[in-house]
RNA sequence: GGCCGAGUGGCGCAACUGGUUAGCGUACAAGACUGUCGAUCUUGAGGUUGCGGGUUCGAGCCCCGUCUCGGUCGCCA
């Protein structure tokens, strides 16, 4: 070994021996007779002290630059009780050099690595090995490292199999866009990156595997957000003859310790657990922040025969009504946050957002209050528990639109009144979401999550209702899938699959997919479904998700090592790229000008 | 594809309703200094304000176009 010992572990016990450190210059501080360096490794930092009683080695390192790397010999010393350094763990000591060698130099750097450094995204991603010294970017990826070892091992104690599956596979059209890879062989094919493990983990269980799971690589050809990558990390798993609460149970507990080895917080042991249903209905969307309550209330009936036309006239031509009460805002909102609150939630086709304020004497105030007996108005807020000093806040349209509001509504209410501890890690489960949901594009009903999801067990009967109405009873039923969902975000999804190739074939039919086409798109899976496929179940968590909200970020780009930007380039090695004209040639593919 | 925001020395930012030579911090270079630890002090170098056009006596700022980055909606079974 080049060195004896890390930047980041010597204290005052070590004094007195001589040691051999490696690492890079962090800052120099030169005070003419007397210089330090301080010496980084990914460990931490060790004051390394330059002075005339070596005056050929204090001219030497006064040559030396940032970043450049040395490889230090010297000894340790205790630091004097006066000259201690509370802010660095080796504080207490520092090392009295002895000799000390360039391994090699740097140019100057694009921007600093300390803990100071504030450089923006486009930069860092560009030098992303730059980035990576700087302590955050190593705890983030120190974090991500103790989170995925705590899965392992409890998988591991679980009697789990780690197993790998294919990234060549076959595209599956239906779904998120895949990522193509010509194929050289057969001209004119491609393989397809997996969007997950899905069919082959199912097929593991057919093969008796019992239970698998993955840290896998997923990949999906879809625009990006702060949260979405081209290529994602998840934790999949899938088990045999198990319900949905083996699931929960092994997940919870995963969780758990993956929290704990990755920041050291100890999360609740079993999360709470709420239908679909009541999600919508209470919160507006189906992965509520259950960190603060402000749920929705439904006032649709109560406004029928109202005199303000923009909520009877939804009322009466089907569509919802349903608001929110900023509780004790009256006073700190003026009608023009009110009125700007509207620029929040356009993006989700809300029109316009009505709101009443109850004065501290009980009256009412307000853009609509006019149009309203007192009666009503107290009605109305006695459903949506209003009091004295509250803002109760208002939207009218088709429910969709009203849900996806509101709930966008109270995030940011949320955040505005601070209402959301972030130190807190609030999961729930959110389970029985629709089987099927009716696309108005395609005037037929598609699965909500996939078309090998299992039917809730209660709803079987509903299945051979009429597929081609949008009214049929098909739209009410539920299935036995989950996500996890954690401070309003979703951390994970999952379901208990089709065993019974009879509920699938009706599942096919239902969802316009001949017997020819299912054979077609997946007819090796549908074929290994007949020969003993016994009860399974699986969920996966995203691990990039999972590891940000650890570390407070919304974007899952800190804490993976090399991420793309938004319009999924690697900045530091410039993918995608244009190749050869002889590589294309192989793969009988026309080259197309690069624009 | 739509909407919103941002492009100013290497990096991070400022510059009022359009008005002198575009500032500040940091990094960088040289010098000073024997105890600093985000060292300090002195001096210095470093800019076609993303790009193109327009309005104006005058544009970093206003207008049009365009490019880039980010956020978001669509999209993501």
């Amino acid at each position: 070994m080049i060195r004896t010992k890390t930047c980041g572990e010597l204290r005052k016990a070590d004094a007195g021996s001589e040691v051999v450190l490696a690492g890079w210059v962090q800052n120099r501080r030169d005070h003419g007779g007397v210089m330090f360096i301080d010496l980084r490794d990914r460990y931490g930092l060790t004051q390394i002290k330059f002075d005339l009683d070596k005056p050929e080695v204090l001219e030497l390192g006064q040559h030396v630059r940032n970043e450049w790397v040395l490889k230090v010999t010297g000894k340790v010393l205790a630091r004097p009780d006066d000259m201690i350094n509370p802010k660095m763990d080796t504080g207490e000591i520092e090392l009295d050099i002895v000799s000390f060698e360039v391994l090699s130099e740097s140019e100057v750097i694009p921007f600093d690595t300390d803990e100071y450094s504030n450089a923006g995204e486009e930069i860092r991603m560009r030098y992303r090995y730059v980035d990576m010294r700087r302590p955050q970017m190593q705890k983030n990826l120190r974090v991500r490292h103790k989170a995925i070892n705590a899965i392992r091992r409890v998988m591991d104690s679980k009697d789990f199999l780690e197993i790998e599956t294919p990234i060549l596979g076959k595209s599956t059209p239906e779904g998120a866009r895949d990522y193509l890879v010509p194929s050289r062989v057969h001209h004119g094919m491609y393989y397809a990156l997996p969007q997950s493990p899905q069919i082959f983990k199912q097929i593991l269980m057919v093969g008796g595997c019992d239970r698998y799971y993955q840290i896998a690589r997923c990949f999906r050809d879809e625009d990006l957000r702060a949260d979405r990558q081209p290529e994602f990390t998840q934790f999949d798993l899938e088990m045999s003859f198990a319900e949905p609460d083996d699931i929960f149970e092994i997940i919870e507990e995963c969780m758990v310790a993956a929290f704990k080895d990755g920041i050291g917080v100890e999360v609740e042991a079993k999360f709470e657990r709420m239908p679909y249903s009541e999600a919508i209905r209470d919160y507006g969307c189906d992965k509520p922040d259950l960190r603060f309550g402000m749920k929705l209330s439904e006032i649709t009936d109560l406004v029928t025969d109202c005199g303000f036309g923009v909520f009877a006239n939804v009322a009466k031509s089907g569509g919802m009504v349903k608001g929110l009460v900023a509780k004790g805002c009256q006073d700190k909102y003026s009608r023009k946050d009110l009125d700007g609150l509207h620029s929040h939630i356009k993006a989700y086709g809300a029109k316009g957002l009505a709101w009443i304020k109850i004065l501290e004497d009980g009256t009412y105030n307000g853009a609509p209050v006019k149009f309203f007996e007192t009666s009503e108005l107290d009605a109305i807020a006695e459903r949506m528990g209003a009091e004295n000093g509250d803002v109760m806040m208002f939207m009218a349209d088709k429910a969709s639109v009203v849900n996806n509001s509101l709930a966008a509504l109270r995030n940011k209410w949320g955040e505005l009144e601070k209402l959301a501890d972030k130190s807190v890690f609030k999961f729930v489960w959110i389970t029985e979401f629709p089987l099927f949901e009716w696309s108005e594009d395609n005037n037929r009903f598609e699965s909500s999550h996939h078309p090998f999801t299992m039917i809730h067990p209660e709803d079987e009967d509903k299945l051979y209702d009429d597929f081609n109405s949008k009214d049929s009873a098909l739209g009410d039923i539920r299935s036995t899938s989950y996500d996890l969902v954690l401070n309003g975000v979703e951390l994970a999804s999952g379901s208990v699959r089709i065993h019974d190739s009879k509920i699938q074939n009706r599942i096919f039919e239902i969802l316009g997919i001949s017997s020819e086409e299912a054979e077609e798109r997946f007819g090796f899976f549908v074929e290994a479904l007949k020969y003993g496929t016994p009860p399974h179940a699986g969920i996966a968590p995203g691990v990039d998700r999972m590891v940000a909200m650890m570390l407070g970020y919304d974007n899952i780009r800190e804490v993976i090592a090399f991420p793309k930007n938004q319009k999924a380039m690697d900045l530091m090695t410039g993918a995608p790229a244009g190749v050869d004209k002889k590589q294309l040639d192989d793969l009988a593919i026309k080259n197309v000008e690069i624009q």
